[in-house]
DNA sequence: CCTGGAGTTGTCCTA
DNA sequence: TTAGGACAACTCCAG
């Protein structure tokens, strides 16, 4: 018998559409593993949201390959090691896997590469992530990207991503299953009661992620454009988390999207709310591909400039936002769904967002911290995006001026207050503002002249 | 190399 | 009440 391929998931967490495994799959058995190793991401190791989700995601993983035949070994410990004990437990020849871009993640995998080449395997890696990759897409000098609006430009003018393929339909296992640990020993799981709410809110895992595309599709592409900004609505997709960790393939969505509107090439779609969320979907292309170009951005400003911003030390405004205290209701509504349910809806999310950089003046860098841990999507290229856009400090950054206004936002985005009243009481005990927001915009218009340089 | 148009998501003041 | 301009320049990127 040929020997077997070792097929290590990561974030791709999924049958469908999955090169790696379709490669390996092709050949022979398989060995499918998960490594728990998350020292190896830090300083952005996985926060308690994330690790909740990936608590059922692998769940769910398993119980597919079980039913494919190939059942999935969980290991924990570090990566190459790992890999290397399994190729001998297995006799495997080689070792798959797709790539991830995050910097931390790069270094690793590009010594784990070299270090099973050198022991004379085959080693492998696919696209299972992204439509375009980093590396792939330059300017016309051959820099990369800084600017949204000319980078999907010229990913609309490209040959578009491949159609998806389907999950193979069968898998071919060993003949002795290598041992492996529990789901459950991994500790993923909050150990205090927190996570009930996100429980009713979510389904983690492919078969979830399908599901939430389906219903996107049917319920909310036509009105997208509109529809995304309203918190109290059913107006997003909602399938960040499972992008984030692969359940679902970016080219399986992109293709819904566009047949969903008569399968026009994408740079042919004129229909609001489709060619919306395309655009969306470009955010997630580009925030990867400012990573992958500017690896420095998840932990210091891509603008150097903005290292000498004044930010304020201020635990307890800090505390008051995270908690969602801080008298502002939809800033509160925003910080409390959060917490609840380990996702914020986007437009609320720029609104928090401005006011912790703004009104407080505390440092993305906390926002994106708090965010890392409490999101269930938590994404180091996208909150890296996120937050230095909303603080000004990155690419395609907001305008210094730029101040959300947490009350006419409020007005404009929530004018019947739905969203605040689901998760805010104003009743009891509810705290007073605690910043003026027309002194305080003052004060950080102020505080960017030091970063301007003028006075 | 030069040129020029343009840049996700806003707010406030004035006329 | 509403519409328009100011809020800063700067850098990006295609032609």
């Amino acid at each position: 018998m040929k020997s077997p391929t070792i097929v290590w998931f990561r974030h791709d967490l999924r049958l469908d559409d999955n090169p790696a495994l379709a490669a390996a799959a092709s050949r022979g058995a398989i060995v499918p593993v998960f490594i728990w190793a998350p020292d190896e991401e830090k300083p952005w190791e996985p926060g308690a949201a994330s690790r909740w989700w990936l608590h059922h995601s692998l769940e769910r993983l398993s119980a597919s390959c079980e039913k494919a035949g190939a059942p999935l070994v969980i290991r924990r410990g570090p990566s190459l090691a790992t890999l290397r004990a399994l190729v001998k437990e297995t006799g495997a020849g080689g070792v798959v896997w797709n790539r991830r871009y995050e910097p931390a993640v790069i270094a690793r995998d590009t010594g784990i590469k070299k270090a099973l080449v050198a022991d004379g395997l085959a080693a492998e890696s696919f696209n299972g992530s992204l439509l375009f990759e980093p590396m792939n897409v330059a300017t016309k000098e051959g820099r990369p990207y800084q600017v949204f609006t000319p980078f999907w430009r010229a990913l609309l003018a490209r040959e578009e991503p491949a159609e998806p393929r389907p999950a193979p339909k069968k898998l071919t296992g060993v003949d002795r299953s290598p041992k492996g640990v529990s789901i459950d020993s991994l500790a993923l799981l909050p150990t205090l009661d927190w996570a009930s709410t996100m429980e009713k809110t979510w389904s983690p895992g492919e078969a979830g992620g399908r599901k939430r595309l389906e219903r996107f599709l049917e319920r909310a592409l036509k009105g997208y454009s509109d529809g995304r900004d309203q918190p109290s609505e059913d107006g997003t997709s909602s399938l960040s988390a499972h992008l984030h960790f692969g359940e679902i393939s970016p080219r399986r969505v992109w293709h819904a999207v566009r047949d969903a509107v008569g399968g026009k090439p994408a740079a042919k779609i004129t229909t609001g709310g489709a060619e919306a969320y395309l655009r969306e979907l470009g955010w997630r292309e580009f925030a990867n591909h400012l990573l992958y170009h500017f690896p420095h951005t998840a932990d210091a400003p891509l603008r150097p400039d903005y290292a000498r911003f004044p930010w304020a030390k201020d635990p307890v405004g800090l505390r008051a936002w995270q908690r969602g205290r801080t008298g502002f209701p939809i800033v509160d509504a925003g910080m409390r769904q959060l917490w609840a349910t380990g996702w914020m809806h986007n437009r609320v999310r720029m609104i928090v967002a401005s006011f912790l950089v703004k009104d407080l003046r505390v440092s993305w860098l906390e926002g994106a911290r708090w965010f890392w841990d409490t999101l269930v999507d938590a994404d180091l290229a996208a909150n890296t995006l996120g937050w230095q856009w909303a603080a000004g400090c990155g690419a395609d950054a907001a305008p210094y001026f730029r101040i959300f206004n947490p009350t006419s936002q409020a007005e404009k985005f929530d004018p019947d207050e739905v969203y605040v009243d689901r998760w805010v009481d104003r009743a009891a005990g509810y705290p007073e503002p605690i910043v003026d927001h027309a002194e305080a915009r003052k004060l950080a218009l102020e505080a960017l002249k030091v970063v301007t340089g003028k006075r």
